[in-house]
RNA sequence: GUGGGUAUAGCUUAGUAGGUUAAAGCGCCAGUUUGUGGCACUGGAGACCGUCGGUUCGAAUCCGAUUAUCCACCCCA
């Protein structure tokens, strides 16, 4: 016997009792994308390394220890996307989407990959359902995304989800508050721990999110984003808040989110649970209004999130929210020998035209272990065919449920439409 | 990248002061009236105890390494 051979590190496959509730779960994000006027994009699993370069931003952890690097055979380098937006801005600015009228708004249902140690909730594989809309700077386009995600969310009967929100400003706001966090921080550099020592220099904000108890007596009292974002970002926030209290929407605003990436502006927001030990984040997003700009095209306002699939099962399992499992059979057809198993080519032909979910043997068992194989794919109703009674056309039909047998003339032309009443039983 | 846990049939697990054919439940297959499922009973297949090396007369059991997996941190969805 030769070794067999695993899946790769952090990927997995999704078998069929699980792979219906992926399904289930993909109708219903992308028809309630639908519903919000969204249309679908599917762009490639890989692209020029380049770009995510310059969205995703050199500095982030994602780009600098993250990313499926490698050279193809002509010698460019390519990456497996570890994030959804990117790809779709580009799409947006290579098709010139923007001339079909703003806003432009495009929903996806993606693979991601990134390099990472995995853990729960977290794989090197993830898929990723986002939603993006462009050509409109208004508060009303960030809240109307968040209505999105509750709609979903309720519709999922998803509850204790809470939603924090933040702003971190525009460019300019950033990078005053940036100089003021970093004075503050660097005059107490010692005692800040190692990871934060770090942050200090490659991104301060990141220390308002540190757990380490030393760090958080320093947080406390540094200074908040809010304080310092400029008076039309503050005016956007504003509205985007009162957006979301107008439709009833209970929100935090949490000055610690940071999101990784580094093209969001203004705007950022999380969709948070809490697990066992820890809160994890099923939902990420925002606004970013100089991203377009970044990738050669004119200045276009646009934002935009992406939810974790493999997280959102995750709440879904942690609320014990059921999700529909694999489909019964209608009508299996049971055989006894060679005459009846031609016979059951044909009348399960004539059952699956009519959309009746049809099976037959196909290992050629005896009857009664074809009996318990119809009982373990949970068949409403038995079809047999035996020798006997094939000569007077007839068979007997079994109802699983009840027991009851009741014999069956094959030329009726009503044979489909009693099949079709039974089933539904 | 850092730290910790775990590795025994398809699945869930038992089995350690080191001792010969490694155990059970579930699942799978077959049988208990030769043509009828669920329940019960009987039997069967299925594991070189993750891999490699070491200690020992002898290792699933002790030691080391390696790989895989899980969890936490970093980071993110």
């Amino acid at each position: 016997m030769k070794p067999i051979i695993k899946a790769a590190k952090g990927t997995r496959d999704i078998l069929p009792e699980e792979s219906c509730k992926w399904q289930f779960l993909e109708n219903l994000l992308s028809s309630e994308a639908a519903i919000f006027g969204f249309s679908q994009i599917r762009t490639p699993v890989f692209e020029h390394t380049e770009l995510f370069l310059r969205s995703v931003g050199e500095t982030s952890d994602v780009v600098q220890k993250e990313m499926y690097t490698f050279t193809d055979k002509g010698g460019r380098s390519i990456t497996l996307r570890p994030e959804g937006t990117a790809g779709k801005v580009r799409a947006l600015i290579e098709h010139a989407l923007y001339n079909r009228g703003f806003p432009i708004k495009l929903y996806y249902f993606d693979s991601c990959y990134r390099y990472e140690k995995p853990q729960a909730g977290r794989f090197r594989e993830f898929y990723q359902f986002g939603a993006e809309i462009y050509g409109s700077a208004s508060p009303i386009a960030d809240a109307e995304l968040i209505y999105m995600l509750c709609s979903i969310f309720s519709r999922l009967r998803i509850e204790r989800l809470s939603l924090e929100i933040n702003s971190i400003g525009c460019q300019e706001c950033r990078s005053e508050y940036h100089k003021a966090l970093y004075d503050y921080f660097d005059k107490q550099k010692m005692h800040l721990c190692d990871t934060c020592l770090n942050r200090l220099e490659r991104n301060p904000m990141r220390i308002l999110d540190c757990k380490n108890p030393n760090c958080n007596g320093l947080i406390e009292n540094a200074p908040i984003i809010l304080n310092f974002i400029c008076k039309p970002c503050e005016d956007h926030f504003k509205q985007v808040k009162n957006y979301l209290e107008i439709a009833n929407i209970a929100y935090t605003v949490n000055p610690k989110i940071v999101r990784g990436l580094d093209y969001y502006t203004r705007t950022v927001f999380e969709f948070k649970f809490e697990d066992m030990c820890s809160k994890n984040t099923v939902c990420g997003g925002g606004r970013y209004d100089k991203l377009l700009e970044e990738l050669g095209t004119a200045p276009t306002p646009a934002l935009g999130f992406g939810m974790g699939i493999e997280r959102l099962l995750m709440l879904l399992e942690n609320q014990g929210i059921k999700l529909p499992s694999l489909e019964a059979c209608d009508l299996y057809i049971a055989t006894i020998g060679e005459n009846s198993r031609i016979l059951a080519l044909n009348l399960a032909k004539i059952a699956r035209e009519a959309s009746i979910k049809t099976e037959y043997d196909l290992v050629e068992r005896s009857l009664k272990a074809q009996m318990k194989y119809a009982d373990k794919i949970g068949a409403k109703l038995v079809l047999v065919l035996g020798d006997e009674e094939l000569e007077k056309k007839q068979a007997s039909l079994k109802n699983m449920k009840t027991g009851e047998l009741s014999p069956i003339h094959l030329d009726d032309e009503f044979f489909v439409d009693l099949l079709k009443i039974q089933t539904k039983i």
